[in-house]
DNA sequence: GTTATTTGACCATA
DNA sequence: TATGGTCAAATAAC
């Protein structure tokens, strides 16, 4: 492949920034995460993931295929969740790790981490989980709380859970470590006339009633986990500083792919199945919606909402009536929706990764 | 009565 | 032996 200076200079300025903010991240994480150090740390895990999805679309000369398949991979260790919480995604081939090799905890033979989080609600997650065990931990003021699929029992579910607060900082911010992967869910949709009501599902309900702590008063409140599952980035939405990211964003790839203008998004919906039309590609709008951005109604045609929620483990549904929704079986690998942006073909994976709010707006 | 939580005891591992 | 993870009887909530 051939680089221009000009794309080698902005490439190597992006990369070294990516550098200053993964030392940023680390720093932040070493330290006591108090609530705003929480907040600067989510945000800047966010600009690490756009740093890499610009970096890696700025190599897309190198191999459409391969930038494509790094796009669409599972995003790197450092992600945000539904309810700004940071993620750290173990790598799937790698699952198995060394004792006590994430947060001092021991594990079991077969035991495998599937991800930690560190959160301000550590019981929003979607999923329904009971309290065996609470144990108090060295250097720790605080107990770690163990916790098992409901439906561990039921369905041999063999997904856990363990809640751990964070020392000092207000307000409390927990660090919860998830433990297998769910099967409950599989084993519901396997048992025809059973309901789908998984450990995952938001609509079962969950009586848990301790600890205090690690409750959240707005469980099932609107706007609560129901709002964080739908619309993840709805929040950020409203607001100053979000725009100006936003605008940041969009000059950044802008710039990229070629000096493109790119068009602004409908506004978010409520319901959140909305996909841009594969049949009506926007042929250029003037500073508004594309004159042929077509926002088809589908229930995850291209299987992007099952993929969103398979990662958070929880089934979707529909935030009007709070009943599951049935998704479609995925579409073809090689079916990869695109979105036009002046004359450059944006792959909608880039899209939902640099510019995540407009992009959930339009699935 | 049923189900979930609490908590002390026991077990596994380094 | 120290520590973390799990079990299970007792208890509480619904």
């Amino acid at each position: 492949m051939a680089f221009g200076q000009e794309t080698m200079e902005q490439l190597y300025r992006e990369l070294a920034g990516g550098h200053h903010l993964s030392a940023k991240l680390h720093a932040l994480l070493e330290g006591p995460l108090d609530g705003r150090g929480l907040e600067e740390a989510v945000e800047v895990s966010r600009e690490l993931r756009r740093v890499f999805m610009v970096s890696l679309y700025m190599l897309r000369p190198y191999s459409d295929s391969r930038v494509d398949e790094m796009v669409r991979a599972p995003p790197p260790d450092t992600t945000r969740t539904t309810d700004n919480s940071i993620c750290l995604l173990t790598p799937t081939k790698d699952k198995r790790i060394r004792r006590e090799e994430v947060s001092g905890i021991r594990r079991g033979r077969e035991e495998m981490v599937t991800r930690t989080e560190i959160t301000q609600s550590p019981h929003k997650d979607g999923c329904q989980w009971r309290k065996y065990g609470q144990k108090i931990i060295q250097n720790s003021n605080f107990p770690r709380y163990y916790f098992k699929c409901t439906f561990s029992r039921d369905r041999r579910c063999a997904a856990k859970k363990q809640v751990q607060r964070r020392d000092g900082g207000e307000p409390p911010v927990y660090l919860v470590t998830y433990l297998n992967e769910h099967t409950c869910q599989l084993q519901a949709a396997a048992a025809p006339g059973t309901p789908t009501t998984a450990g995952c599902s938001p609509t079962a309900t969950s009586r848990v009633h301790s600890p205090p702590e690690v409750l959240d008063s707005t469980w099932n409140s609107a706007g609560g986990l129901y709002g964080s599952v739908v619309l993840p980035h709805a929040d950020d939405v409203v607001g100053g500083a979000a725009a100006e990211e936003n605008a940041a964003i969009v000059t950044c790839l802008a710039t990229v792919i070629g000096g493109a203008v790119p068009p602004t998004p409908p506004p978010p919906s409520s319901s959140f199945s909305w996909k841009l039309s594969e049949e009506a590609r926007p042929s250029g709008g003037a500073g508004g919606v594309p004159a042929a951005a077509a926002f088809v109604h589908s229930p995850s045609a291209d299987g992007s909402v099952a993929d969103e929620a398979a990662e958070m483990d929880c089934f979707p549904y529909d935030v009007s009536t709070l009943s599951p929704v049935e998704v479609a079986a995925p579409a073809p690998a090689d079916h990869h929706p695109h979105l036009l942006i002046g004359s450059c073909d944006v792959p909608l994976a880039l899209m939902e990764t640099v510019w995540p709010h407009y992009t959930n707006a339009w699935r």
